[in-house]
DNA sequence: GTCTATAGTATGATAGAC
DNA sequence: GTCTATCATACTATAGAC
């Protein structure tokens, strides 16, 4: 899909979501650069390390939109409840319905750990982080919210996982509409 | 009859291994060349489409060793709940406690799925019915059935990918289990 | 069946004009 | 900042000797 763009800004979310598409391999310099539309020369402009420099730019900018999507409404002001169901609507958006895939899945795979060493586990645990204090919030002891924690980010992982496969976001919605219990203990 | 396994099923082994570790797109025919032992000319001998034919020998090879592994056991003779119980030895075995890539993930990203159309699809789908065969069995009705089982290989591939990201087998072993009291219920 | 050698293409990356 | 043109390398795949 040839968007044309013309700001960092704008093809980093280009990159970001071929990246997010084709997982990092599959994900050549010639996709890149028709995502964004910009020639190569324009890419190595902005990053001057090449396909290196775009993955840790596609990351970064992974990082800022599940912390605004996710994390911050789960850390926020209002009621648990309320937060959580916040955190779902983000969710949904992020993942577009269960549609695109998570980078915490396709930069573990092949050459993407050498180009971004740790940034797919820092993702994961900030995600995790996030999730055990609101199962904490919800009056779970320390231990359970961290395995509540995890369950969730297994699930959501899993979720796009299968619906990838089956080409249905139908168990991604229906994990969406699961989580809410599994962090608040059936207490919404 | 002393089971000989020819040079093609040892090389089969050795290339799922590998595309189960590297994915598709980084298993180039070099490190599959290395994995194997074999040269390429040698590959190309057994595999006369090259990289597409290796894909789909891994994935068939795959099938075999799931079907082997989980679905039998838990089609098979004795209590619902032994048989659930050899189902996770099985699923230990399988994916290595853990340490081992899925082809429901791995192949349904970038240039895979044009290699093995329809193929990751048909895992998910095989282990769904699996699942969802035990957990009827369990009481549970075929609506419920089926929602278990989704959640089974949901929670199943998510952990695989959260042990990958965090370099840690925990999440896939603490999955493994929760597994039998989800499908079978709390029956157990 | 396996080897060496190599074809043809795509890749990541640069140089230099504008 | 973006272009065209190009580099060196790695890739998939093939040919032909043995």
């Amino acid at each position: 899909m040839p968007v044309i763009k013309s700001s960092r800004e704008e093809a980093v979310e280009a990159i970001m979501r071929e990246f997010r598409n084709s997982g990092y391999d599959a994900a050549s310099l010639a996709r890149l650069s028709a995502a964004t539309g910009l020639g190569k020369s324009s890419l190595y402009h902005y990053f001057p390390n090449g396909k290196e420099d775009m993955a840790k730019a596609a990351v970064a900018r992974t990082v800022e939109l599940v912390a605004e999507a996710v994390i911050e409404p789960l850390t926020g002001v209002g009621s648990l409840k309320a937060r959580v169901q916040k955190a779902m609507t983000g969710l949904a958006r992020f993942y577009n319905g269960g549609k695109a895939s998570c980078l915490v899945d396709l930069f573990t795979v092949g050459e993407a750990e050498a180009a971004t060493p740790g940034l797919a586990k820092a993702m994961a645990e900030a995600l995790l982080r996030a999730f055990a204090g609101a199962a904490e919030e919800a009056g779970h002891p320390k231990r359970q919210a961290k395995d509540i924690a995890e369950r969730a980010v297994v699930e959501i992982e899993g979720a796009l996982v299968l619906a990838r496969a089956l080409g249905s976001t139908r168990p991604f919605q229906r994990m969406l509409a699961r989580l809410p219990a599994l962090l608040l203990g059936g207490k919404a």
